[in-house]
DNA sequence: AACGATACGGAACACGGTTCCGTTTGGCAA
DNA sequence: TTGCCAAACGGAACCGTGTTCCGTATCGTT
């Protein structure tokens, strides 16, 4: 193998060091400018932010989505793996349900316009629909799963559609002072409770 | 009088003939084009699907939001108007309410990206926004706070968050086969109830 | 028929995304 | 250390789209 390219596993690539820190100087400068001016910021401004050309940019993350999906990587895991955890540790599955997706909802609403962008059908926004769903759709759905046999709610909602849902509900949450996402998702929530 | 003016005896503004004919013709061409190409649309389309140059497009449209309201004006309208007789012929206030929600999903689903421009928070569609508001809060209102009198539902959610709440469902709904607004909206409906 | 107001068309400009290529640089081998 | 070259870089250039502006054409009236 001739340690040329570790695509696989974690650990160290064989990259030039310049184009490491690079890519680490991006990500900072990319969320420090997705702050102040959401994820929507010119390229120009997140390259200018980082001291970086164009081209570096797009040599290290292709896309917006790739960019977006690196900055909040972390986050996102970290919601994925509170999910179990929640469910181990609340009085019901109904409970843990509705505390985990009041943490995703806190992650949309503080990003600004992210929720816009999950949701766009823009092509090009593909792969950050991808990633969302393939890593938050299971442990949602587990959540579902246990609620339902527990008898709390109905089960003829899917776990996609849920997820689509609220994060539709969180769009524009930011920036409209008079609408509070939070309480719609409860509210949907709350609508999911079997009604016999 | 003096047959100038037409369309349900609304102002008869002394425009030139040819002036009235093309916002006709741009009219005739916007609804033709977001039909395919979303509300979206290149405004170049429009000017050409109409024939027209883009000075003229932007003379009579200043912006992409008064085209829009114009194209749509009638079906909001009769959107709103069907909410005081739906309040009327059914069973229930809330079986009026959700016949209600559902007339508004069904228009918005039907109109390419038009659920996604509503709510973005672009400011250049703060009329449409306005518009949209100004005329189906209200009346949502109402429904609202007959339900609430009736005592079938909380009355702690205001109006225009529930529209909010309903637009931002229908976000995507087309271009997505697994996802059903119609459903998530039904369920934000029956969150509504009370529990008690 | 002539004339002024009104409206028109589209060139030109602004802006942001994306590509491409000449130049620089890091890492390795001699 | 030096020399080499693939890797990485920067940013000019290009493209599509929104928006403005102004010379020209047309309407309607005198």
């Amino acid at each position: 193998m001739s340690g040329s390219d570790e695509e696989a596993g974690r650990a160290a690539p064989s990259k030039r060091a310049d184009a490491r820190r690079n890519k680490e100087t991006l990500l900072d400068a990319a969320a420090s400018v997705f702050v102040t001016s959401g994820v929507h910021a010119p390229v120009r401004d997140i390259a200018a932010e980082a001291g970086v050309g164009l081209g570096t940019i797009y040599r290290h993350f292709p896309t917006r989505a790739d960019l977006i999906i690196a900055v909040y990587r972390h986050q996102v895991e970290a919601c994925a793996e509170a999910g179990p955890a929640l469910l181990a540790s609340s009085a019901t599955p109904h409970a843990a349900l509705g505390q985990w997706v009041n943490l995703f909802v806190d992650f949309l609403v503080t990003k600004h316009g992210l929720a816009a962008v999950l949701h766009s059908d823009d092509a090009g926004f593909d792969t950050l629909h991808a990633y969302f769903l393939d890593r938050l759709v299971p442990v949602c759905a587990q959540l579902l799963e246990a609620a339902a046999a527990a008898g709390e709610i109905r089960s003829d909602l899917g776990a996609y559609e849920l997820m689509r849902g609220v994060g539709n509900l969180c769009i524009g949450a930011d920036s409209d002072p008079r609408y509070d996402a939070r309480r719609l998702v409860e509210l949907l929530i709350a609508g999911l409770r079997r009604t016999d």
